[in-house]
DNA sequence: GCTTTGACATAGCAATCCCTATCTGAATAA
DNA sequence: TTATTCAGATAGGGATTGCTATGTCAAAGC
């Protein structure tokens, strides 16, 4: 029958190869299993479950649950966000098109991953329950911050950009929006149409091109 | 020393008055434990505690620990949002002057009260997890966002509105942009500045106002 | 006045939690 | 081959959980 391995031929794994495989499979549960149950309901022996292995396994590869699930919040803050980041990138950030993009992006991380919001609002709690990671957190987040804002200035550059408009500032607006749909697509799917982010952008853009109007004017 | 009341003579509260007033008391108490600890994370003898009663009081009071998270959720979901709405149309949303108090709502949100945003993520993860009170948690939500619905149709049509553009998807962006930037603040209070929200939202209706281009011109 | 009702306190049960001490068997080194 | 190491399995301890059965005492009805 040859049950174990449908890979052809998957050789034989060294020690060190095997132990970074189980980890690996250990953080992939515990992120369908923290998204799912929230990190207090979540218990270690449902994650190690989940992956297939025993409890003793995953107190051998990580100290605790708190250490797994913060090892959990690292990993995910710096590769899957930056591969959204550099989704982004792939395309010439021209108004128009960038915007159809992002707006592709939007439905697709609402609708087909949908670990990826319950997950990111966990670890929102856990940091801010916890403020001791708070810098770590913030930490995580900058490098695809970073892309986000380098997409945003080459737009703005692109466009005749006017003066005193933060790069950044536009860059949390951005990406406060995008969560922020993201989060009501999942009450309420037809309050965020596919197109809805995209023309957000493009409001956005072309108010910011416009030129906003000092704010405080009149009484 | 007539140690027990310091409100001017407290009369005696008849037996249903006393019940609504620890029902209330418990539900306080429930919202401050459920934003510090999540509901799995909560316990009932601390939320009974906390509200200086017993767990049995708690459990006359209420079916079980999910029944007591439910009705905070209708609650805060009815009276909490409506007064935030109910201060928006306070003010005569000419967009200059809306967007500064719209501005100071939100810092306040932020970083006053602390609890809200913690326990309105709390909230969404639980209907996430549990659709089956999806339908409650949009139904509570329905009023609220009428009222801003309502505010942003009349900041429209004062300026000269283009049409085609929908109010309801005008006012999902705002309001995703505004939980957006409440949890970034808590975050990183230095990256959300006061005048943020402010300067977004005049972004957003003088590019509104100025005519979004149609989404897909060139490839 | 007495009786009844019910709001709340107390104590405890059964289940589950995180974590650890101990053991097994296979991969490495000699 | 024999000895050593270590990833992972097994079993269980100690603490805590949500919830309930029972008791008590003041308010409401007669």
């Amino acid at each position: 029958m040859n049950a174990e391995s449908a890979a052809p031929a998957r050789r034989r794994l060294s020690r060190a190869e095997a132990k970074a495989r189980t980890r690996s499979l250990l953080l992939d549960a515990a992120a369908r299993v923290f998204a799912r149950k929230g990190f207090t309901g979540a218990s270690v022996e449902e994650i190690a479950e989940a992956a297939g292995f025993s409890i003793g396994a995953l107190y051998s590869n990580f100290g605790s649950k708190e250490a797994l699930f913060l090892e959990l919040l690292a990993d995910r803050h710096t590769d899957r966000i930056a591969e959204a980041a550099q989704a982004l990138d792939r395309h010439p950030a021209g108004t128009g098109e960038a915007a159809a993009e992002l707006s592709r992006l939007l439905i697709e991380v609402a609708d087909k991953d949908t670990d990826f919001a319950p997950l990111q609002a966990e670890f929102w709690l856990y940091a801010v329950r916890n403020p001791e990671v708070l810098d770590t957190m913030a930490a995580n987040l900058r490098a695809p911050r970073h892309a986000l804002e380098q997409v945003i200035s080459t737009s703005l550059n692109r466009q005749d950009a006017p003066t005193g408009v933060s790069t950044e500032a536009v860059a949390t607006v951005v990406a406060a929006l995008f969560g922020g749909l993201v989060r009501q697509r999942r009450i309420d799917p037809a309050s965020v149409p596919e197109e809805l982010f995209g023309h957000a952008l493009q409001w956005l853009f072309t108010g910011i091109r416009a030129g906003a109007p000092a704010p405080s004017d009149t009484v």
